[in-house]
DNA sequence: AGCCAGGCTCTCG
DNA sequence: CGAGAGCATGGC
């Protein structure tokens, strides 16, 4: 029997789902995609999980979404709900207002441009640190959309899974689930046999309990740094794009990412090759928004957005 | 076909 | 120490 709960949601305006879900677009339907307008994902909402369905059904200035939950099981209680909501609020940071950070760059020419033509665009967050770090260390040096089917793979493969309707739709998997898999295990998912080490590692060690991810927001950025900078296979890059996207950090810029760099350097720079010291310089005038503005300039870059004068 | 992608570690010189 | 090879897979 499957059970349904639909609720509405609020988010502080401007918001627009569809330039926020971008970046999952063309996802495995059992794991994360955005598609026919509605974001969907596995979400955990205390003693189990469910299958999430986001849609909007309001403007960018007024914005409304519609969640779904669904699952086969006993029906969901108003705690499940509230909880779905909050982890729905988490990833798309609905309770952050992006006006302080659009008015922030008003005196950059590029960037205000950029933030309106991608008003309301938030960049998507994971519900737990250790989420983020994991994919951080898949992400290294490959491609997204290599990254990606690699991550989705390790979910389907490992992940605890919801079946609705006699489809299987796949969570995260949990630090334990990797530790189980094994280096080899991991290593199936199509990893080098160096990042399925490190991925083992970072889960032993969370299990074990010598390492409280969650325990690191808490922290300054530079000891945060320096704490996952310490683990075999985590750099200074792999540990800022986890306080970006897994602590919801924007002010963090990864400077050493390639791509982002290229980006920074297309808008600013005439495509001139920079390094991440000119990176960060630039950067600086982005203010405690500079994690994020970056991912504006490569959302504008995968919009073929071309900026007037 | 071969090179490169949102790095990092290990090994040489 | 600093430089450079090696890594897995998919897209171009």
């Amino acid at each position: 029997m499957i059970q349904k709960a639909t609720m509405v949601i609020e988010p502080i305006a401007p918001f627009d789902l569809a330039t926020s879900s971008l970046v999952f677009i063309d996802g495995n339907r059992c794991v994360r995609t955005y598609q026919d307008g509605y974001f969907s994902q596995v979400i955990d909402i205390g003693n189990r999980r469910v299958w999430a369905k986001l849609t909007s059904n309001g403007c960018i200035n007024k914005p409304k979404l519609i969640l779904e939950l669904y699952t086969e099981g006993s029906c969901f209680s108003e705690e499940e709900k509230q909880q779905a909501m909050k982890v729905i609020a988490h990833i798309f940071s609905l309770d952050m207002p992006l006006k302080p950070f659009y008015d922030n760059v008003k005196g950059d020419a590029i960037m205000s441009q950029v933030t309106e033509r991608l008003c309301g665009f938030k960049f998507p967050t994971t519900p737990t640190v250790f989420e983020s770090l994991i994919d951080a260390i898949v992400e290294q040096q490959i491609s997204i959309k290599v990254a990606r089917s690699i991550e989705e793979r390790l979910a389907v493969m490992f992940g605890e899974s919801v079946v609705v309707g006699g489809e299987e739709f796949f969570a995260f998997p949990s630090a334990a689930a990797l530790v189980d898999a094994g280096v080899e295990g991991v290593r199936r998912a199509g990893l080098s046999l160096r990042k399925a080490e490190y991925i083992y590692g970072v889960a032993q060690l969370v299990v074990s309990g010598g390492l409280d991810l969650e325990g690191l927001k808490g922290f300054l950025d530079k000891s945060v740094v320096t704490v996952l900078d310490g683990i075999r296979g985590i750099g200074v890059w792999t540990a800022e794009l986890t306080m970006l996207r897994g602590m919801r950090r924007f002010d963090v810029l990864p400077a050493d990412d390639f791509g982002l760099r290229r980006v920074i350097s297309r808008y600013y720079c005439v495509s001139r090759v920079i390094n991440a010291l000119e990176a960060r310089q630039i950067a600086d005038a982005w203010g405690a928004w500079k994690g994020l503005a970056a991912f504006y300039l490569i959302i504008a870059e995968g919009k073929n957005i071309v900026l007037g004068f």
